[in-house]
DNA sequence: GATATTTACGTAAACGTTTACGTAAAATAA
DNA sequence: TTATTTTACGTAAACGTTTACGTAAATATC
């Protein structure tokens, strides 16, 4: 008993092929007896179209591929969360690609996903390459960068203001009284990262704070670099009384080595993350962090990548807001 | 400039394309100098095989899909990176659908696979409904679950053992000396949150304790549930020294609430959670907890998923190994 | 009632592959 | 040398759709 196929409920019906793709695309050109007859023999036949056929004639998947550093991160997972939510609504599924951050992955991924006809990607939280760029480019199918931007190429972005972010979150340990300021950054080279150390240094030369190079201790981004920054700062670091984290998890990696130390947060040191993952309010205390809205930036990712698949002549990129959440890891001085 | 097709290689090697297809499969019946010219017409092109043709005529997608309640927990995230990892070694991509719990959108997304003729499914985390089992069943594909298992119907699936593991977790906390030791538990009703409890129950008449119903609290496994139980349970239950919660993210929550009173972990309470996420070592004091391999589960299930694929007859399903991980939430009761 | 238009279809090509089958030339065997 | 096998291809059908084009019948127009 075979898969029934369009010529199956064309025979069943006693029709064309070419009408029964005309009643099941709702397209004109059939009386509404044949239509019935049609629908009659679908059912009973319990045919179901099969999109690779379709695919391979209308050059369209109704796919999209995104790529992630590492899928399993609270981070990433939220972004993916937002991206296959509308992807579905409006009828993509979505292939997701692990790189793992290693160059030879990404593109064994990138090929994959143009042999299998991909109708766009999306792109996150990882610096396009050029051989990435020109791989792309060849497949000639949109893409949208998330969490990332090109500077050498014209590609739509969506992400916040890192700068602005990082300035603003230091900002606010300023406003809370705090003058002795460290920074667990990112890594050291990444431009995103830079971006983030930028806007601390600003900051602080805005409200005529010296800048120490000591002060700034740099991690991956990840927990436990997190942690093992805040050691380093909390042994050679000249005296501070709060710290800006680049991430989330850094700076849940940071609390940890304070509570190591058997100091309190925010009494002894206070703390402002960065991303405002699930995780940060699930901390004790709920971390002061800047929110990301993740699963909004994916939203907006897949709108954006969807409706460039669809002709959208638009290649602007959006600057998402963020915003600090106050929770209980800052504390005012006085 | 269009595409290259096999016939553009064919055309420019001045051969037929059925020999062109024979030197990209490296399968025999042709010179080392046709190979060559064949091999060097692909490279000037760049030509690249049409994976969606292949698929039409292979009747294979090299696809599989992987339906998950909710893509962006912790829980499902580490799945999802242990299945698409074997996955991508394979050859195969993995596809990814949020059923969100809901019947509707589950029922559309196994829609979407069988039109996209994906080759296996990976169904994780929920009930198995009859409905669901019927769609599986017409589309004639192997299915796999994880972290879930269907008494009905004769489906491999990748999972702990959740009644002896939750024995274990319990039995813990008697051997440190605990004796009043109360519970959250999962959804109400679910099959693998009522297994848990029913561990539970079983280590407290295997000692001696008498069960109190009054000492269980159910949450949906979430940490908001969690905390919310905790506060009924600290409100109303009778006094307990410990507690083991059915979730990571729900003892994590119960901590937010012990602390919210001022008690301190594990002084004056213990707590035990299940699932080792991530976040389970992260938190502060670091959460001892019943570790779930979640990645291995999800290389397992795709493993068996593709070798099922390919043709292999063994159903078999797997109970993957638990351990308790100790770390600093469990005090011992001299 | 003749002509023009619209409706309701059917036919067949096309999408880019794989592969069964056929065949001429080359290699081997007798 | 001739007969046989092997090698190295080419031809064409098939996979399951969509859609341009054609056409007979039905309907509308005058």
């Amino acid at each position: 008993m075979n898969i029934p196929t369009i010529k199956d409920v064309a025979k069943a019906a006693n029709v064309s092929v070419a009408t029964v793709s005309r009643v099941l695309h709702n397209l004109s050109g059939y009386s509404n007896k044949t239509k019935l007859k049609v629908l009659q023999a679908v059912e009973e036949l319990g045919y179901h179209p099969n999109a690779i056929a379709r695919g391979l004639i209308n050059k369209r998947t109704q796919t999209i591929g995104v790529l992630f550093p590492d899928v399993s991160s609270g981070f990433s997972s939220d972004i993916l969360h937002g991206i296959e939510e509308v992807a579905h609504e409006k009828g993509f599924s979505v292939i997701v690609c692990n790189t793992a951050e290693e160059g030879k992955r990404t593109m064994k991924y990138l090929q994959v996903l143009r042999e299998k006809q991909v109708d766009g990607v999306v792109f996150t939280s990882e610096v396009l390459k050029d051989e990435y760029y020109q791989a792309l480019k060849e497949m000639g199918i949109p893409v949208v960068l998330v969490n990332t931007q090109s500077h050498k190429y014209m590609i739509p972005y969506v992400k916040v203001d890192d700068r602005q972010a990082a300035y603003q979150a230091t900002a606010y340990l300023i406003q809370n009284g705090h003058r002795e300021i460290a920074m667990i950054s990112g890594t050291l080279g990444d431009t995103v990262a830079g971006t983030r150390v930028e806007g601390y240094r600003q900051v602080l030369e805005d409200h005529d704070i010296q800048f120490l190079e000591s002060r700034v201790a740099y991690g991956d981004f990840r927990w436990e670099s997190g942690r093992k920054a805040m050691e380093l700062l909390l042994a050679d670091a000249p005296p501070f009384t709060a710290l800006f984290a680049a991430s989330d998890e850094m700076a849940i990696g940071a609390m940890g080595a304070v509570f190591a130390k058997g100091m309190r947060i925010p009494d002894d040191l206070s703390i402002i993350g960065y991303d405002d993952l699930t995780l940060a309010k699930i901390t004790f205390p709920p971390l002061t962090t800047v929110h990301q809205p993740l699963a909004q930036m994916g939203r907006l990712a897949s709108d954006k990548l969807i409706a460039l698949i669809e002709n959208s002549q638009d290649v602007s990129s959006t600057i998402v807001s963020h915003h600090i959440v106050e929770r209980q890891t800052v504390r005012s001085k006085g």
